[in-house]
DNA sequence: TCCTCATAGTCAAGAAAGTGACTAGTCAGT
DNA sequence: ACTGACTAGTCACTTTCTTGACTATGAGGA
């Protein structure tokens, strides 16, 4: 009961596709959630059946037909009774914490180079949660696109996800800071 | 493939029993991971029969008698393999970023209300952090502690815990400030 | 004495998420 | 003429995670 919602919230501005709320789910734009292209499609068909989006067939000349969806009262309906109730927090599962967690026993080398991965990767995805960022304020300040702007919901989210690569960034930073060092200063010993 | 490193790394200073590992693991201390006692029990059981860690019976007066368990040879080595992989990033994935996301079509009030359990969420588990990277450094100050400290690992990644709650109570914060000042804003008009 | 909490663990079943492979047409380049 | 990339979507399968039980024993408090 999560993707749902997720979805639900994607074409809550929009009237979409499959394929485009895919592309939403995938790589770079997913700023709050991730999913496959199945996954996706199999949650629209759901939804569809239960009538909480609506999908319309769009002819197309020179590529496939699609499907375009739009959230339908009921559909609302379920989003608000979802937001009414307690959000589970979510905690940290990433591979890189727990190779982190053994450091003391692997090999500090390999430890830098995942780090240096994670830390091109989390610079890379920031920059385009800021590139976002940047095109969902037009031309207003911050503030007064957060006062007036229309549709805030998705820019704070995106704020999220951009803060959080930082984070990650930084982390990866400090952490191969303290890997050196400590190599260099078990040397002196 | 994610649990089964989770448990080997947090077997690697210290031999546990399965009910400790499962406490590790639930609700505050977990730093980097979340399972379930049965997920526990059945990955240390798989572990066990793929010769990754060992275990063994101690007799107890009064409770109980428990299995400890500790990481092979064979377990070390599927770590370093594990380490010496791409680890794959993780991306955020809270409900309430569903939630927010939705902000523009569903009621501020109700929005706040999940934003200042979450608020409160965070904070508390920020000092759980605190407290216990504190106990981890024992009385060293925290530059000595990384340079000289025995097991950085389990530090470092704490320390990503604090900071990720930290930043989710920042980011509850400005947000509820946000549609704070929307609605003041909203009655102008 | 009863109640609850902590220790120590197990079973069964289901929902959710992820993986791999595959169809089918169009367009731009080489 | 061929290759690769983009649009648009589907099938089948597996792994992972979560839910909701249930068994024992002992210690401490009302």
């Amino acid at each position: 009961m999560a993707l749902r919602h997720a979805v639900l919230a994607a074409l809550l501005d929009e009237e979409l596709s499959g394929y485009q709320v895919t592309k939403a789910f995938a790589a770079g734009v997913a700023n709050f959630w991730h999913a496959l292209p199945q996954q996706v499609y199999a949650e629209l068909a759901r939804l569809e059946k239960e009538g909480l989006v609506a999908g319309r067939e769009v002819v197309q000349e020179g590529r496939p037909n699609k499907r375009l969806f739009r959230v339908t009262g009921e559909g609302l309906a379920e989003l608000e009774g979802f937001a009414s109730a307690a959000a589970k927090p979510a905690f940290l599962r990433e591979d890189l914490l727990v190779q982190v967690q053994a450091a003391d026993h692997l090999d500090a080398d390999v430890l830098i180079e995942r780090l240096t991965e994670r830390y091109a990767f989390a610079e890379a995805k920031a920059a385009l949660f800021e590139e976002q960022l940047r095109r969902m304020r037009g031309g207003l300040g911050e503030a007064e696109f957060l006062l007036r702007g229309a549709r805030v919901g998705p820019y704070l989210t995106c704020r999220r996800g951009r803060d959080f690569e930082r984070a990650n960034r930084d982390w990866c930073r400090d952490v191969m800071e303290v890997l050196r060092a400590r190599r260099a200063a078990g040397g002196e010993v």
